[in-house]
This record gives structure tokens, sequence and C-alpha cells, in this order.
DNA sequence: CTGGTCTGATCCAATGGTGAGCCAATACTA
DNA sequence: TAGTATTGGCTCACCATTGGATCAGACCAG
């Protein structure tokens, strides 16, 4: 049995308050009757609850306790939390909007050095002879062609699609789908992104990149 | 059966990696239990360890452990608070990608009702007579046709824009540029984007958002 | 014999939990 | 109102776990 860190602690208490055994009245229980509940130090207990307190699940009061913070639905933590859910297909619709224009974009002020950070994610990945190290360079590639396209906003999303799509029920999906065909064909894909990136073609690296979605989309989705 | 070298250590941990083993917690058994497990020294673990951290399957630290690179080298958090620093000119260029799009599925996809939130908030913000409450309703307008996209997550996408866009220095930026004439003209081109859902026509949605947005970041940036 | 690789062992340094103690804000009670 | 108990905030010394690094020796193929 794995030791207990503050990590587990706190989705152990995630759990709870999802399956609102604390509701009423919103106050959990005192940190050290945590501590002794789940036989760690108290110290442990309140970096946990730290980090529930740091994405603004929960209140902590000296003298009178932690509660839970009221949902308000327009914060970030609830968006965030809501954004967990994201389905493949609405993903892979936003996805299909944000990346040829991020294409486009690196097309036109892509630098030298990083466009080949962008060619060497494509090396490594069409040389990659197994499924983890291909699927982390073929994301590599997208990310660095975000990486080129001078709008840090735009990354960050991105930062966050990518997140997304390494939770479980990705995984499965990513694994179900993959081929050595379908991997060939991103490669070559990817080809055809990374030459009109070269030929600083912003057309044409929005329309490559579009063209290659739509392919992952109908793999993933199976339509 | 031939002994094992630290390749074959290699390769089998990425099947274990890939086959999703550890995918909880993103967390790999320390390197000793490996040696012991494999009946291997914990050097040839380590070498082998090392390639995956090479290709960047993994990645390592000291007194924690070996974490599988996919799970989330930059969390949700760190995300977010990044973007806490995007700049209008990114947000701007941002919206005119998305919006226009969530427009042209709202002409797709809006039910009755849907389409009658948006016309009340358009009524109520050119109705408004003080800038705070134009603004509040100006935002509604937006907001209810991302949520006639039946997309989820840029439903929520745009979401994050909103509270990063009700931040201070957006607020400034906000009432610098407000005038009465220019409040007018924001009316109008709602109507006109108003028009074209009604007419469910998702061209003409989009083009219309997308004159408005120009409109609004050319008075925003003083372009 | 030589070069390459695994073994087994040892030490280092970073991380993070433990347990204990004290403070200060709050709530409860006499 | 005053005193006491509860509770989160904070710090400290200590120690177990874990990856980082190195070395001498064994084994094997060429």
């Amino acid at each position: 049995m794995p030791k207990l860190v503050a990590d587990d602690i706190a989705s152990l208490l995630r759990k709870r308050i999802s399956s609102g055994e604390w509701q009423d009245a919103g106050r959990m229980p005192p940190e050290r009757d945590l501590a002794v509940e789940f036989g760690v130090a108290r110290n442990t207990v309140r970096r946990a609850v730290g980090f529930l307190e740091e994405d603004g699940t929960v209140v902590r009061h000296v003298g009178r306790g932690t509660f839970l913070a009221t949902s308000n639905p327009s914060s970030m933590a609830a968006v965030v939390s809501r954004m967990e859910g994201t389905s493949p297909a609405d993903m892979m619709e936003i996805r299909q909007l944000l990346e040829p224009a991020a294409a486009s974009f690196a097309a036109t002020n892509a630098s030298a050095s990083e466009l080949n950070a962008v060619i060497e994610a494509h090396r490594i990945a069409c040389e990659a002879s197994d499924m983890p190290t291909f699927e982390h360079w073929d994301a590599e590639f997208h990310h660095r062609i975000f990486a080129c396209s001078r709008n840090d906003f735009l990354k960050e999303i991105h930062n966050l699609m990518r997140i997304l799509r390494n939770q479980a029920p990705w995984f499965e999906m990513k694994k179900r789908s993959f081929s050595e065909e379908r991997r060939a064909i991103y490669c070559t894909e990817h080809q055809l992104v990374l030459d009109a990136l070269m030929r600083r073609d912003p057309e044409g690296a929005s329309r490559a990149m579009l063209a290659h979605l739509r392919t992952v989309e109908r793999n993933l989705l199976g339509r």
C-alpha cells in the first residue's frame, strides 16, 4: 500500500466534498481530527487543505474552521473543473478552429530557431519506434507550433487543451486508435504543415493543419 | 532466456507505460523497486529510465520519484495564473478566431429560447443608460451566443476570457474607450449579428461578429 | 587480451512527512 | 464581561525515501 502524501489526502478530501459529505453548514472537521482520521501528521493535512484553498475550493478562518467555498460558477477554479469534463468531440472542434490559425501565425512569425525546434520534434516523432514516444513528440510538434505564434494567450489555451488531453479518458482513446499505419499518415501530414511553415506560407500552413486535424478527428472519433 | 540489458528494460517499461499501468498519479515505482522486480541491478534500471527521460517520456525528481511526462508538467493552476497576464491585443486576436465561429454554430444550433435570451440581452444593453449596465449586458450578449454553440468547451473558454476581461487593467481600458457614440455603434453591430442568427445564416453571423470585433479592437487598442 | 556491460556497494542531496510546540483569532461559557 | 477551549497559522529539528553519481569487480563476446 502506498503511503499517503499530501496530494493523496487532497484528492481524498475532494472526493468527500463532491460526494456532499459535509454539505450541511459547509464546515469541514478541524485539521487535527482529519490528521488522526487519515493517520498522517497535521502538517500533511495542512498542506493538503492548502491545495484546496489555493484553487478556491475551500476557505479557512483561524478559530472558526475550514469551510467549503460558496461555489461561484464564474470563478476560475469552477471553470477549470468544468473543463475537465470536456468531450473529445468538443475539443477537436476547437482544435480545428485554433490550430490552423496558430499554424498561420507561425508561418508569418516564427524565428529560425523556433522553426528548428518544430523540425526537431517532427523528426523525433517520425523516428519513434513505440507509441508513447511518438505520442509525446507528436504533442510536442503541435505545441512548438503554438510557441511560434507570438500570442501568449493562444499558447496557454493550447497548454490547457494539452493537459486535458492527457487525462484518463483520452489516454484510452488514443491507445485504441493508434496504429503503425496511422502514425505514418500523421508523419506525412506533419511534413506538409512543416513545408508550408518553411515556405512562409500562412494560407498553406493553415490548410495543411486543418487537413491533419480532420484526419485525427476521424481516427479518434471513428467517423 | 537471454539476460536483460538496459535497452530491454527500457522497452519493457515503455510497454507498461503505454498499457496505462501507472497512469494514476503518473508515478512510477522507485528505481530500487524496479531493480528487484526485473531482477537486475539498480544501475541498469537507471540507464533504462535514463533513455525514457532522454526522449521525454518521463521526468525524474530527486526525493520524489519518476513521473510520466504526460501527466501535466505544468498544472492547470499554473496555466491559469499565466493567463492572468494576457494582453488585450492577444485576447482580441483570439476572440476574432473564436467568436465568429461561435456565432456561426449558434446560427445553426440555437433553440428558440436560447435565441430569445440573446435578444433580451441585446435589448437591455441597448436601453442601458450607464456604462456599467451596458458593459454587463454587452458581455452577457456575447456570452449567450456562446451558450447557443453547443460546444461546452468553447463556452468555458469564453468564461475564462470573460473573467480575464473583468480584471483591473481591462476595466480601465474599457472605461477609457467608452463613449455614447461607440455604444450606439455596438448596438447596431449586435443587431446585425442577431439578424443573421435569426435568419439562421451561419456565414452571415460569423461575418457580422467578426466585423463587430474589429470595431471593438480598434476602439480598445486605439488603432 | 580488450572493450563493453552488468553487479553490488557506497555516499550525496533533494524532497517531503513527522511530531512537537507556540501564537493569535474566534467561539463558547460561566 | 472575563476566562477558557477550539482552531487555523507558523516554525523547527528530525528522519525516511528517492534519484544522482561513482567505483571496483565480474562476465562475456570478439
